[in-house]
DNA sequence: TTTAAGAATGGGAATCATTCTCATTTAATG
DNA sequence: CATTAAATGAGAATGATTCCCATTCTTAAA
């Protein structure tokens, strides 16, 4: 899997993180394909050559950076994107029977409402609110049946 | 802990469930304290009295049944909550400081908005969207923690 | 370039939540 | 109160995540 390790040197130069093998091959991988990813889509795609560990501590590291962001799907497993600049406030959209996660963005009417919720909201509870997140889960036509995984 | 249990019977009862000690305490336990409560929180007012494994198994069925909901807080803790007939749409406010959780009512405006919007994404990426849910994360002081840790 | 010091890694053990197994107990029915 | 299926308790098994530590790598300075 030969990929363009510029983008991930940058990234992490950027950060002030050391560039380590580990971690440019994670951000390669999610720049690739650029698509949220599980702790064991990125271990298959490392053939292994990662350590368990060290892929936590890398998710670790790089989510505390704010590099990437990190959720978990319905089924609880954790999932990974990267987190551009350009790369809009969205949501995340499940479907529980062909598993494939999507991005979803609400548009700036709607956000801009709930924006403003929030903040009230915010106010009388006396909690200041950071973050936010709208999930929606449903199911496409591929009746329970799991598609086979995708690369 | 004296307890009335004639709601938690009927509530087994109309929902053709046996009723067991186990299944009558949790739901009178949820009934009083009339809040999310995590597995350490039942177990504790049960001065483990109830099996580790019972309890799950109970927050299962009265799941399935639709009595109550699980969730899952922002650290991964597995909360429960009652799902009254009266208690209406509402959705969840952390305070990651003092770990308290709020229930949250967006309003009909709103959720009007989010309906209609939800059924245009579902058309757009094709699914059947039958749930969402909308979260907000904050705190009455500033700690944070995350569920990837580092140290 | 070499090197020293701190940072990161690999591998495996430890931990934590959750699920499973199975022998025993209990609830519902008549 | 006897029967039968359902539920429970206890602990083992599983699976995800974190921890520990000896070894290796990065970086920055010499």
């Amino acid at each position: 899997m030969a990929m363009n390790t510029d983008y991930a040197r940058t990234l992490l130069k950027q950060h002030g993180l050391t560039i380590t093998e580990p971690r440019v091959f994670v951000l390669s991988l999610l720049r690739k394909f650029d698509t949220p990813m599980s702790i064991n889509d990125i271990m298959e795609k490392s053939k292994h050559t990662i350590a368990l560990s060290t892929l936590y501590r890398v998710l670790a590291d790089l989510s505390h950076a704010k590099i990437v962001t990190t959720f978990s799907s319905p089924n609880q497993k954790l999932l990974v994107e990267l987190l551009d600049e350009e790369r809009e406030h969205h949501h995340h959209l499940y479907c529980e029977s062909c598993e494939k996660v999507f991005d979803v963005s609400l548009g700036e009417e709607l956000e801009g409402m709930i924006e403003k919720l929030i903040s009230k909201i915010g106010e009388t509870h006396q909690i200041d609110i950071q973050e936010h997140s709208f999930e929606m889960y449903g199911s496409c036509n591929n009746t329970g049946q799991h598609s086979l995984r995708r690369n």
